[in-house]
DNA sequence: ATAAAATGTAAAATATAAATTACATTATGA
DNA sequence: TCATAATGTAATTTATATTTTACATTTTAT
């Protein structure tokens, strides 16, 4: 699994740091880290709460680059 | 957590069994059924290959309906 | 009607996501 | 510099996704 780095400039985007982020869907800084990193697999519920804090879509953050447009 | 009517429609267009799909993702039946009846919280990994299989989009599948479009 | 396929569930076991604690390194600002 | 925030990562524990086995109900075709 490659890092997430549409996940790591959304956030930049919002100035927010994996804590924030963690802090606001409710997972630790390290949930949100392994995520970033390419880790672990999340699971969907995560996923879509992350997205919300973000202001993104599934698509936007989790579905492969190749298959974006 | 309601039902997926989404994935089971995107299954009933393609004349997919849960069977079919668990199949061709790699998990059980029953892992399959519990998602389309909202029993619990599948991993993105697996939502993306359940996805794949259906021609469809993380969007299509697991994103809320009030924030499609 | 009947058989077979598809579906809905449930209990117990296993795999793994996520928490917790902890420590080291790398930015960033005073 | 120096202090502090942010990040990377690892080991252990806990919560839960998923498997396995199993059985009942519902659909569908014959």
């Amino acid at each position: 699994m490659g890092k997430n780095l549409k996940l790591k400039s959304a956030r930049a985007a919002l100035d927010m740091s994996q804590k924030d982020i963690a802090d606001a869907v409710g997972v630790t800084r390290q949930t949100i880290n392994a995520i970033e990193n390419g880790d672990y697999n999340p699971t969907i519920n995560l996923c879509i709460a992350i997205c919300k804090v973000l202001g993104k879509t599934l698509n936007d953050i989790f579905w492969e680059d190749d298959m974006n447009e």
